[in-house]
DNA sequence: ATAAACTAACCTAACGTTTGTTTGGTTTAT
DNA sequence: ATAAACCAAACAAACGTTAGGTTAGTTTAT
């Protein structure tokens, strides 16, 4: 058996700490700090409410220790999508793509990180910036600025994620509308789309009506 | 002596009713719909908790009713974004200034929908199309149809709304990046910004450094 | 080797408070 | 006089949290 330290048998290495941040990941996201109860988050990982108090100072502490594991855990593969191979224009290209195809994946994430956006606490807003989007942000727009010295790279940092994030976080609303085609949300589309559009615009060289540029080709 | 009939004295068609709503929707927008509770908005509108009952059926109603009363509040303002004058192209570049403008003013309001974005609840979110977007996005899709028909109108319609949105959605956020300037929040600044990039991309002709294009003129 | 001491993890049961809501009555306007 | 608008007081349920106890492994003393 993998019994590493000085741990239970049934709770290697924090095996319920790292339950209960999992399972209160997935509440907070959903319904918001005060939309889920200690018991809720305890029943749901089948510990009892008391239980929640030896791993966790109180509610908030709870909160912010479920920020920093799911910024942690995300931080890494937020890295892995700014390349540094390639052209500064490829690197925009696939970044891009990578980040449609990402968040399209993981659902309770980007819920959470919008829903500090919204509350707009500052110490939080900050915490979210050190260890979450800081490094790869000023990658982004050391790449934008090798690009094109017309844009403020700062703004257009904030428009790329904008365009693509806007795509994901509007799901759910725009089904209702009479132009909506479900392929409007796959992710590949998305991302075409959105280079095509951060590219060129709608009034630039649109010839290819498929691939955005031969040299913007990614992974796979 | 204290004037107890404060609230009474001058109530001329459901005074009370309106001034419960737009507390409600600063306090809901603030902290969600489980952050608030009926005795903090009765406190806040000077009345007692048991009167709330007496306008509105329960706290899902209230919120409701917030909900259609901003909607009702906005959709004017929001319909007169689209202007009907002008070529489309010219409709286009003014739909974005001006919906630049207009976010910029409201704090509550569009802190509310993105957070009925964000709980996901599909009878709500019809609700929002219903009231609110569903006749500007229609006629948002139909001047883009007529600009380009290289791309798909409804996603470029959702890329608009997105990309100026998130400027405005991250202010807070953006304050923490070392290449944060406050003028990137000016809500002018931004209109270009989103403008220029919309109509010609990063590598479009971007000769003009100030104006987009001399047929994108703006009332004020 | 074995008993005692220690400890981390978990539980039951309860605490005081706040929640949404109701009851029953008073004020105010028409 | 009638109805709408309002309030004080109270309700049960749910809330965050705590006190105290049980369990089961780990360490230490003998």
């Amino acid at each position: 058996m993998t019994n590493k330290s000085a741990a239970s048998v049934d709770n290697p290495a924090g095996k319920t700490r790292t339950a209960v941040l999992e399972k209160a990941l997935e509440l907070f996201a959903e319904t918001g700090f005060n939309g889920v109860s200690m018991r809720r988050i305890a029943q749901e990982v089948g510990i009892n409410p008391a239980t929640l108090y030896h791993h966790f100072a109180h509610k908030e502490d709870l909160y912010e220790q479920v920020l920093r594991f799911a910024y942690a855990e995300q931080a890494a593969q937020f890295s892995a999508l700014v390349s540094t191979e390639g052209t500064p224009l490829t690197q925009l290209g696939e970044f891009i793509r990578e980040f449609a195809l990402y968040i399209a994946k993981d659902q309770y994430f980007f819920r959470m990180v919008k829903r500090e956006q919204l509350e707009g606490n500052n110490e939080r807003q900050k915490i979210l910036v050190d260890l979450l989007f800081g490094k790869q942000y000023e990658a982004m727009v050391r790449s934008i600025s090798r690009v094109t010295q017309d844009f403020d790279a700062h703004m257009l940092a904030t428009s790329i994620l904008g365009l693509v994030l806007h795509h994901y976080e509007t799901r759910h609303m725009r089904q209702f509308f009479a132009e909506y085609s479900p392929s409007q949300d796959d992710p590949e589309v998305v991302a075409d789309h959105c280079c095509r559009l951060f590219f060129f615009g709608i009034q630039g060289e649109v010839a290819a009506p498929q691939k955005v540029d031969p040299s913007i080709q990614v992974v796979g």
